[in-house]
DNA sequence: GAGCCGTGGCG
DNA sequence: TCGCCAAGGCT
């Protein structure tokens, strides 16, 4: 019995996938593993029209996985720019890297050789051995979470380990061991365009007369929400200096915590802190409020201008930044955000 | 298990 | 304006 409703959900999805799947994505051209597992990082978390111009800059700039593994990380980094998430990036050059010294410059095609390489998880690995490989595997991402919870109703947050247990059993039973990668692709593709989180497409649901929610009118309750909890919000005064030739001065943040390894302006808890370094000579820009995964921070740029560059004291860790000169390093949105306003002024 | 780790879009 | 969250993984 339960093997016929696997087959019968698999083949209903597949089916739709022919017709109404995507399959000109810029990774599912020229694929290989190296443009699969990449998108598949850049995908974490990450909406695929906004990694779309990401992903065709990154493979422009490193084709295939020795090029990347030969980069510095500030270049890595650089290409990541404004994408979030940075230790993904580093990750990913800590991963090239072993590819090419413990695999041969080849990635492996199993799940316990693929989840001992940094950023790649149970479902990564899964999504490459399937899509890359083309060998069958069980995906469980925020998509398929998504039809799966409302297909059967699955009570729980599916961050929960019980919950995402119990999903991932499920993904696994409804699994097809035979065009497995289009199935793969398949239940992303229908997670991504019609069983959407907001205003799903039930009417044009391949499985809508076996999905409980939609029988129920319950599809807005699955997947369940995540328990709230309120973001604190902290505040922070940069330091924006410009020399006379329009340099900015920019200070690495170290390998831990938010932003690692980019490069950022330097931060002060008070207006104080700032003036009794610089004088008051200086030109506050608006503040804004810029919010990340689990807190709020309203940013206070300060700008002085005419710094001499050469009273700085600089060590590696600093450099005057000039777009056009200086090498290629990695910045966060609220520098991206600064730059901006600097312009209209 | 729970916190950490970005950003932009949407309702 | 604001909370929510999108192709997760690491510690």
């Amino acid at each position: 019995m339960k093997k016929i409703m696997t087959t019968h959900f698999s083949k209903q999805v597949l089916d739709w996938y022919e017709i109404h799947g995507r399959k000109d994505l810029p990774w599912q051209l020229n694929k290989t593993p190296y443009r699969v597992w990449l998108s598949e990082i850049m995908l974490q978390q990450t909406q695929v029209v906004t990694v779309i111009n990401y992903f065709k800059r990154f493979v422009h700039t490193f084709p295939d996985v020795e090029s990347l593994a030969k980069a510095s990380e500030d270049e890595v980094l650089h290409l990541w720019t404004g994408l979030g998430y940075y230790a993904r990036a580093r990750n990913l050059h800590k991963c090239a890297k072993a590819v090419m010294s413990d695999f041969g410059g080849k990635f492996p095609d199993n799940q316990t050789d693929l989840e001992s390489l940094s950023g790649i998880g149970r479902s990564t690995a899964a999504a490459i051995i399937s899509l890359a490989f083309e060998k069958p595997a069980t995906i469980l991402d925020g998509n398929v979470k998504r039809v799966l919870t409302r297909y059967k109703m699955v009570e729980g947050w599916p961050g929960n380990k019980k919950v995402e247990n119990e999903l991932w059993e499920l993904a696994e039973n409804l699994t097809p061991k035979t065009d497995n990668a289009e199935y793969t692709q398949a239940m992303m593709d229908l997670g991504a365009t019609l069983c959407k989180r907001s205003k799903p497409r039930c009417e044009e649901c391949p499985v809508k007369q076996d999905c409980f929610a939609r029988l129920e009118s319950r599809q807005k309750e699955f997947p369940n929400s995540k328990p709230k909890k309120d973001k604190p919000t902290k505040s922070t005064f940069m330091l924006i200096q410009l020399d006379k030739l329009g340099r900015i001065r920019l200070i690495k943040r170290p390998s831990k915590g938010i932003w690692a390894g980019l490069y950022s302006f330097p931060e002060y808890e008070k207006i104080d802190d700032i003036e009794k370094l610089m004088g008051s000579d200086n030109h506050k820009l608006g503040s804004f409020k810029h919010t990340f995964s689990h807190y709020h921070l309203q940013v206070h740029p300060v700008v002085v201008k005419g710094c001499d560059s050469n009273e700085v004291r600089s060590d590696d860790n600093e450099i005057w930044y000039h777009p056009e000169v200086t090498e290629e390093i990695g910045l966060n949105a609220v520098v991206l955000k600064v730059f901006k306003k600097l312009k209209d002024i």
